[in-house]
DNA sequence: CCCTCAAAGTTGCTCCTGTCAACATTCTCT
DNA sequence: AGAGAATGTTGACAGGAGCAACTTTGAGGG
């Protein structure tokens, strides 16, 4: 039983699935998400065009796990950009930075978690691992509104908010539309989440 | 030569390409951009699975040119949406307001224009629609900043961050991850609108 | 008025993809 | 060692993109 170190190629693959997984995620890189072949995945890491199902259902489920592990990645990249923060507030801007920061290192990951059409993203994991992420966000706010950093009117208004400014850096930033670096992109979103929450103690965003 | 009104289909039909950009419109709307097909663009069309080819390059010029339509579109909706505004503050909050409402009303063509892979969106046509529709957010920017309603700071950076926004809103209400209706969505956009633009003349944001 | 020609559509191919089914190999457990 | 479950492989089928060759239609020139 040959498993530890090289021999002839495991022949078994010694981990197919997550070979997949990163072979997936590589051609995604080069090619989009749309053009994105499972055959291409199966060749490249190696096995017969009919290996993957013995791992993933199919195409979809494929993708559906690139988001998973897309969504987990996000909330650990928020959580790190959040370390440094002094002030609930600081909290806030630095989480968003993160997130815009998570999206200009996997674009693959981010144009699969949200631009995909639903029912491929129907997976529990998928789900569970987008709201894990979402409740990072959740609890930033609400942390900002028990401070006083941040009006205390209803919660989930605010959470959108921040929210939809973020993604749509994020989005417009990897799809090429802010003609910036990434370092400057990082700048402009801390800019802009303080021109939104900077003041908006001042005066309670109305509920919807 | 029966061109006015009806006779026995004229065969070489009316005007078999907007009848294939509007059958394209609607089956994306049903399927999303990636299980659109030509073919069955064509069958919806009544003509065989290579007619559209007479019209249009490919698929990829297919898509590109309802992307440079959607542009069109979004520029009158923004337009009409400021038309009833009073300040040059005002103005730019329906202007946000009339994106999304584009985004709602239209997601197919919104989805076209901002989920495709960029070489499918490299049709002249489309960039220079696209062009059209950012200048009408770059003027309300530049006449708020002149009236003394934003800083007068740098103009793109404040334009990119409203346009972030609203995208950022209009790409979670179309992709279901506000439980908000239509109305609702608008409210909140014009309220997420007034509380980043409200008070920002009181502090330039600065530059990245 | 007929004939020619270009435009608009059609049929028929080739290559590629997703997915199912059946078969082969390898690993694990007893 | 041998049974049974994982894991991979080959083969087949339906459907889509796009190319080529053929056919129909409509417009103009003699």
């Amino acid at each position: 039983m040959p498993r530890s170190a090289s021999s002839s190629q495991p022949y078994h693959h010694a981990n197919l699935r997550q070979t997949l997984l990163d072979a997936a995620v590589a051609l995604i890189g080069e090619v989009g998400p749309r053009a994105f072949t499972l055959r291409e995945v199966a060749r490249r890491a190696g096995v017969s065009h009919n290996a993957p199902y013995r791992h993933f259902a199919g195409r979809d489920e494929l993708l559906a796990i690139v988001a998973a592990e897309g969504f987990d990645r996000l909330t650990l990249s928020m959580q790190n950009a959040m370390a440094p923060a002094g002030s609930p507030r600081e909290r806030l801007v630095l989480c968003g930075c993160g997130y815009v920061e998570f999206a200009l290192r996997w674009p693959q990951h981010f144009l699969v978690m949200f631009d995909l059409p639903h029912p491929a993203i129907e997976c529990p994991d998928a789900k569970a691992a987008g709201g894990n992420a979402f409740q990072v966000l959740l609890e930033c706010v609400a942390a900002a509104q028990r401070s006083g950093d941040l009006p205390a009117g209803e919660l989930m208004p605010l959470a959108w908010t921040a929210w939809s400014l973020v993604h749509g850096i994020a989005k417009l930033a990897i799809s090429g539309n802010l003609p910036l670096s990434a370092g400057e992109t990082l700048a402009f979103t801390r800019n802009a989440a303080n021109a939104l929450f900077g003041r908006m103690n001042d005066d309670p965003a109305r509920a919807i």
